[in-house]
DNA sequence: TGCCGATGAACAAACGATTGCGCTAGCCTA
DNA sequence: TAGGCTAGCGCAATCGTTTGTTCATCGGCA
């Protein structure tokens, strides 16, 4: 049972307050050397620690932050989590993680128990564009960012990549290659990045005067099973696609071992392109070809974000987006260099 | 700003006290009809929530587990942080994550902040075998369990793989295979999985009837990195083994990565095997034969114990032990069937 | 009519910390 | 010698709940 003030006091032979201004070192504190370092030295024989929830109560504070995700068994998020963390801890602050597999009641429910906790700030990266539970979060005073994908109308603080351009990016790849029947597994409507890496495909195509086949568009989703899934619609086209941009690696991953399972060879038989660059996307084989984002990064950036709103005690409405970056790997040029990265991600903030 | 009980009383004309009743559903509680249904009224209207830190004040209860891990990027301890929240929010109960980067000082400062935050539970996988935190931890009431790795004499509660029997069975393979030549890619031995493993692994020898040779045992750590070292070490042997068993997968790849870039085809010139069967090891090229353990599970166990002792109130010690179960790919065999399973794991519980 | 037992709800004391303010010595000054 | 200043602490309210106890009211019964 940890020792509190009122025990501290009792054994000093001072009241609790005073022992509470010597733990806090307390700037304007008036008190005799003789006291001070008695109470300095029983502090350290007891190795007194403040009860967080009496001080949360007391502090309205409780340094804590909390990340909500679909999943860290995704390495996207895992590395997300990372960056977050890595800028916390030096301040203070622990961060809980949330799980929500994608599934809105989840993550309500995960939303409540925070605000139940009082936790100091939220960062969500599981958020759609029409998302009640991030309308609730706007209502509140709690600061929070949204970290990849985002919100509505876009008024939220927000960290992420500039997926419009990505998408651009990553299809015009395959277009220098000369492909002209180009897939996209694409991500959720519903969803920022699916709708704009979606526009991005769109705006490519425009850009070289080819016209976009509906047909070859499929929204897949996010996870490896939805590329799979997404390929096999795709390959069984009359006409099926020479190259194919998906979403995420992770639904590259999938797209690419099912295309491989049929035979096709890669590059050579189908180029394939996704989106993130996360560690995975270096390792499998062939190498993926991926629009390089920082993960780690979004994570301490968002970190940040929310530390100073909580420390400012002022909301903002910062926009920080990442330019993403094309790596060339196998999975698009035969032989290409393996993990090689063109240049460094520059970065636009509002 | 969240409402309170005090502001619902005086809206509801009753005491603080009779709302708090009302919403705990307090079962021995006797009121008007009237009052009841004028307060559940308002706590619906108002969406009324507890104030999670005066109730964990009053309670000494937090609802909070915290999960101290080294690196939540690495896919095993992922999978293992999804296994205790999995097992943990449908009881009510948010999850800290604490990465350590396997650094004592940061686990120490990690555990003195979920000391002070007063968290009901802490599950560690990232123990060493003489571990001060985790004396201090003992010496606390606060309950805890040791995952994958234990501790000093082993009598904490623990969940983990059969060890021993792991690293025998993954050398018996390659003894199997008819390699004399084994080298072993160890992790550290003030670590239990580093040292029982090593262990199991000369004890395969033994029962073979093989003499190990000590140069063949590199005592390399937990990382990729750690395996790209180690292989160097061993390839640099003026006689090489021609098979290697890696303390982790982690390290495998990282090791098979190495041997690959240096010309050695695998299996063929040197058969790599790991530990723990991660999602990574069915992808990588060729995959990886590994030891299977069910990770998931090890967190969620972890955590039910962590759960049935906060409910119960009193410490356990029990001690859960997987039986692991050898994965063959062609990290070993070559053209070995992808991702089979030979068996259902077993568990052995004391 | 007077007493008693339910009934329904208020009171108040925690939980452990923080912090503005007040109080008591002692010393200095006029 | 009285009044004032200051150093050195203690007092007590507060944060928002929970929960054992007390209190008032009312109906029933003798």
């Amino acid at each position: 049972m940890p020792v509190t003030l009122k025990e501290l006091a009792a054994r000093a032979n001072v009241h609790a307050s005073t022992i509470s201004r010597v733990a806090n070192n307390d700037p304007g504190l008036r008190i005799a050397a003789a006291t001070r370092s008695r109470i300095e030295a029983l502090l350290r024989e007891t190795g007194y620690q403040p009860n967080g929830i009496a001080r949360g109560l007391k502090m309205r504070q409780t340094n804590v932050l909390a990340v909500v995700i679909p999943d860290v068994t995704n390495p996207f998020f895992a590395a997300l989590f990372r960056g977050v963390e890595d800028a916390a801890a030096p301040r203070g602050f622990n961060v809980l993680l949330c799980n929500t597999d994608g599934l809105p009641e989840r993550q309500r429910s995960h939303l409540q128990s925070l605000q139940a906790r009082r936790v100091d700030g939220v960062i969500i990266a599981s958020s759609f564009l029409k998302d009640p539970s991030v309308r609730e979060l706007r209502g509140q005073k709690r600061p929070y960012v949204l970290v990849n994908r985002f919100s509505d109308e876009g008024e939220d603080p927000f960290v992420g990549s500039d997926d419009l351009l990505g998408g651009q990016l990553a299809t015009a790849h395959l277009i220098d290659l000369g492909h002209t029947r180009i897939g996209h597994l694409a991500g959720k409507s519903t969803v920022s990045t699916g709708m704009l890496r979606r526009r991005g495909y769109l705006a490519a195509h425009g850009a070289a005067g080819l016209a976009a086949d509906p047909d070859l568009i499929v929204e897949a989703g996010y996870t490896e099973e939805n590329g799979e899934a997404g390929i096999r619609r795709l390959l069984a086209l009359p006409d099926p696609p020479t190259a194919v941009f998906a979403v995420t690696d992770m639904v590259a991953i999938g797209a690419a071992e099912v295309a491989r399972q049929r035979g096709f060879r890669i590059p050579e038989d189908l180029a394939i392109i996704g989106y993130n660059d996360i560690p995975l996307a270096s390792r499998v084989n062939p190498g993926l070809t991926t629009m390089h984002v920082p993960i780690h990064e979004f994570g301490s950036v968002a970190a940040r974000l929310l530390l100073d709103q909580i420390e400012s005690d002022e909301p903002t409405r910062r926009r920080v987006r990442f330019t993403p970056d094309l790596i060339v790997r196998e999975s698009t040029v035969a032989g290409a260099a393996r993990s090689q990265r063109t240049s460094r991600p520059r970065v636009s903030a509002e």
